[in-house]
DNA sequence: GGCTTTCACCATAACGGTGT
DNA sequence: ACACCGTTATGGTGAAAGCC
């Protein structure tokens, strides 16, 4: 599913109205001719797409970030994947007052990065990482992540943000980012490792405990990485459900 | 044009669920 | 235990579409 087969960004639009056009056979822009709905509805569509034709050719994500609900961002994914940022932070508690941001792992188009508190993980570094993303893609990130981050740090993320957890729920997975993982089959190295490891690891890093360090980060980049793969998934269930069964013959 | 049905959308409230 | 976004449920409102 990607952005030229929906019509719900446009006013008087909705999950009906976009099914019936989808059964008549319109399920992409280039399809649309004015029929199936009514004089009003047409034109809103008409110009709809014009204007969408010309932000897609930008690249323009935030435009689409802001025309789809929330519960439709996934249809984003798919025209901008690779210009996805999966992050997930580590941090030293869940408090956002108290605590810490100890690492960031960043996986962008195949490559992971990752910021280490005292080393490398500056408001320039994230700034860099944030600073061309299309979009961003975390679980939990918009109540965790991104919060935490902009606590923390002088950061401001106003991208279109893919929470993953509520399309997750939405299939009937629940349960946390790991247990999802493995109900839908995504290896993990170190599946004996949780958040609170991530706490303990972090401290005995400062301890001086020989590495301690690198399997909190091997975790972390894992976190970001098993992100895309999970995304892949999700999108795909999604466009199942959703399109493939009126859409297709 | 007048009428009816369908649909989109808004407001509100209660609830579910996950991060380290 | 905490914070809190998004979903769900509910009810109401008004616009659009299509029929005659």
């Amino acid at each position: 599913m990607r952005i030229e087969n929906s019509f719900i960004p446009v006013r008087g639009v909705g999950e009906t109205t976009e099914r019936r056009l989808w059964e008549a056979g319109v399920t992409h822009w280039d399809e649309f001719d004015g029929s199936v709905v009514g004089d009003t509805t047409a034109d809103r569509i008409q110009s709809f797409i014009d204007t969408a034709r010309d932000r897609l050719a930008d690249g323009d994500a935030r435009y689409f970030g802001e025309q789809f609900p929330s519960g439709e961002q996934w249809r984003i994914y798919e025209n901008f994947r690779s210009d996805a940022c999966f992050f997930d932070i580590e941090t030293t508690g869940l408090s956002q007052e108290r605590d810490e941001v100890t690492t960031v792992s960043f996986h962008r188009d195949g490559e992971t990065t990752t910021l280490v508190r005292g080393d490398d993980l500056t408001i320039d570094a994230l700034r860099a990482q944030f600073e061309d993303a299309a979009m961003l893609v975390t679980f939990n990130g918009k109540r965790f992540d991104v919060p935490f981050l902009e606590t923390s740090f002088d950061l401001s993320l106003d991208h279109p943000h893919l929470d993953l957890m509520y399309p997750c729920k939405q299939l009937g997975l629940t349960g946390g980012l790991k247990r999802i993982e493995g109900e839908v089959g995504v290896e993990r190295d170190r599946p004996d490792i949780t958040g609170e490891d991530a706490v303990r690891l972090w401290k005995e890093h400062q301890r001086g405990r020989d590495g301690a360090l690198e399997t909190l980060i091997s975790y972390n980049r894992e976190d970001a990485v098993n992100l895309r793969t999970l995304t892949d998934t999700v999108a795909d269930r999604l466009h199942d459900d959703v399109f493939a069964p009126v859409a297709e013959r």
